[in-house]
RNA sequence: GUGCCUGUGGCUCAGUAGGAUAGAGCAGCGGCCUUCUAAGCCGCGGGUCGGGGGUUCGAAUCCCUUCAGGCACGCCA
């Protein structure tokens, strides 16, 4: 059930269909009497009536019953007045006939939609940087899910590139298996920044290195053992961090995957005499579009980044074909993709619309931006550390007779850093603060967390609704506190849809936090234990509704609720 | 220089297909644990929504202009 729209449907107005007035409602503010409001204004000026009168035109339109118990003209407002029993009634036996498939819906139903995210570098840090994509495309393709998607999760590895030939350079003078063994991407890493540091006195060094990768173009012997070397590493290491994070991917297929791919599209976009030559290269010239021209080949020859994306586009949709293809890679690149979709339509491929850039914003360090050459990024694996240590150390503090300690400091140390990237709209840039990352209060994970636990403790200890066979007593929640949490739990589904429509996970979080704060508000003021079974039934079913969404929610953004803390 | 993005209380942000008195969290101050988790709840102070024009019955939201910051603009990815 949608929330909203049960009750548009209740509100009939010539020349809109019930969907058109379900996104036309709002909420009351705070001091004014009524639940919901619908503003006249706007159907003024086609109606050519006052706003005032059309409302009280309306207020004798309104199909007044079990769910709307009054109707209101207020000021050109149509003000709704919910009957809080029936409300409550309709939305908690729904969240419990569904359970934790409540939210959920088949919009999605046979449409495929392909995210790229994450997508790591070989032997290069996965550092607070990378956690954007990682959160915001795990998040949506969760999302995606519960919603019917079929979802392919591809991670489109960096392992392509002339860093290749610097690396195996660096490994072979200054390092070694057994180095690399002990110390992993971090110890190539050094040496990788070791040689920028050596090259720039040494010329030497930068031939060496293009020699080299021109080897793992070749696919020389030894040159693809040492690159196969350095991507088993560095991806044992990172699905390590996949694994604390809860994200999961379909496809591994990176740039090296498509460097034999190229020439058909390079072909085919000649045949349709888009490319041309300029100072040597080839180009797409896009200056009818007011943009900068997409190089396709450098003029000695080589394939650029533009190029293997359109190669991966078309192979997606051959491969998949996508309802929509997914691009989570931050604002910088925004140039780029607009002029490779751009080039994709004028190839002739009709689903270039389907494209999408998913942009987000630029993390940077308080002195300053990260650089993987130089070697000041901060591990998100340190932070990740990080913050289970100081969850832990709260654990101590506050229970310490919990018995799985770890587990849970490890849910919320990862949960809080993982919420860090959610919740805030995803173009914003952010300056890395370790103290915020680790801030546990307030409009947290650790606080989402924690009401969920406050829901299973209150089940553990009253027992579950079911449980009491009598029927609830839901004047015992007719109130203006347990409305706004019942509004908000019967507006879930909406919720998922409007993360779906914007690629926007910072709506859930922030909905979350909501729900979490209209709950423990409640908290504060229904008690259950010592109440009639009737009342106990009834609260409890409030309960367990937001225990529901807490739990669906949170593993929606990628991050464990616990049951105790 | 051109294009795109951002600008809301001390800090971090919600709110923008125009709508009722601009909302939170953090920080500060003051209350609430002999009954279900105080990682919580309640209260107080604090904002010319970067500035200036305009459109409108009504603008944080739309248009113009201006300032500040960020990003990008040909052989990196």
């Amino acid at each position: 059930m949608n929330f909203k729209k049960e009750i548009a449907k209740l509100i009939e107005i010539d020349g809109l269909n019930y969907e058109q007035i379900a996104d036309m409602l709002e909420p009351i503010p705070d001091q004014l009497p009524g639940d919901m409001a619908f503003p006249c204004f706007r159907l003024a000026k086609i109606m050519r009536k006052s706003p005032v009168l059309i409302a009280q035109q309306l207020v004798e339109s309104v199909k007044i019953g079990d769910i709307i118990e009054k109707a209101q003209a207020v000021n050109g407002y149509l003000n709704i007045f919910l009957n809080k029993i029936n409300v409550a009634k309709r939305v908690l036996s729904e969240v419990a006939q569904c359970g934790e498939a409540y939210g959920e819906s088949d919009i999605g139903k046979n449409k495929t939609i392909c995210i790229d995210y994450s997508s790591v570098n070989i032997a290069k840090p996965f550092h607070i940087g990378h956690l954007g994509t990682t959160a915001i495309g795990g998040a949506l393709y969760k999302i995606y899910k519960k919603l019917g998607y079929n979802v392919v999760g591809i991670n489109h590895l960096g392992d392509y590139g002339t860093q290749f030939g610097k690396l195996i350079v660096a490994f072979k003078l200054w390092s070694s298996k057994e180095e690399i063994e002990k110390g992993g991407v971090r110890a190539l890493q050094q040496a990788y920044v070791r040689f920028h540091k050596e090259e720039e006195s040494n010329t030497e060094l930068t031939e060496m290195a293009r020699s080299w990768f021109l080897k793992v173009e070749e696919k020389d012997a030894e040159a693809m053992e040492l690159f196969n070397y350095f991507k088993e590493i560095t991806l044992k290491e990172v699905n390590k961090i996949y694994n604390r994070l809860n994200i999961s991917f379909d496809s591994w297929n990176g740039e090296s995957f498509y460097s034999d791919k190229m020439q058909p599209v390079l072909d085919d976009l000649r045949a349709k005499n888009l490319t041309k030559i300029s100072d040597g290269a080839e180009i797409v010239d896009l200056s009818d579009y007011g943009m900068p021209p997409c190089l396709l080949v450098k003029s000695n020859g080589g394939t650029l980044y533009a190029t293997r994306d359109m190669a991966t586009a078309h192979y997606r949709k051959k491969t998949y074909d996508f309802y929509k293809c997914l691009y989570v890679v931050a604002y910088q690149q925004n140039l780029h993709f607009k002029q490779f979709f751009k080039v994709l339509e004028l190839e002739g491929c009709s689903w270039a619309k389907d494209l999408v850039h998913v942009a987000y914003g630029m993390v940077s360090l308080v002195d300053g931006s990260m650089s993987t050459r130089k070697g000041n990024v901060v591990w998100l694996s340190d932070v990740l550390d990080n913050a289970v240590e100081k969850a832990l150390d709260i654990i101590m503090q506050k229970s310490p007779d919990l018995s799985n300690k770890e587990e849970i400091a490890e849910s919320i140390g990862v949960g809080a850093v993982i919420f860090s990237a959610l919740c805030n709209s995803r173009i914003k840039d952010i300056t890395f603060s370790l103290d915020r990352v680790l801030s546990f209060e307030g409009e947290t994970a650790p606080y989402l967390q924690y009401t969920h636990a406050r829901c299973m403790s209150l089940i553990e200890k009253n027992g579950h609704s079911s449980d009491y066979k009598c029927d609830p007593d839901y004047t015992s929640i007719d109130n203006s506190v347990a409305l706004e949490l019942i509004k908000l739990i019967g507006v879930y589904n909406h919720v998922l849809c409007d993360v779906a429509e914007k690629y926007e996970p910072s709506i859930l979080s922030n909905y979350l936090i909501d729900t979490a704060k209209a709950f423990n508000k409640l908290y504060m003021e229904c008690r259950i234990y010592g109440e009639s079974d009737s009342v106990k039934k009834a609260r409890l079913m409030v309960v367990e509704a937001t225990q529901i969404i807490l739990n669906s929610g949170l593993k929606a953004l990628g991050i464990k609720p616990v049951s105790k803390m």
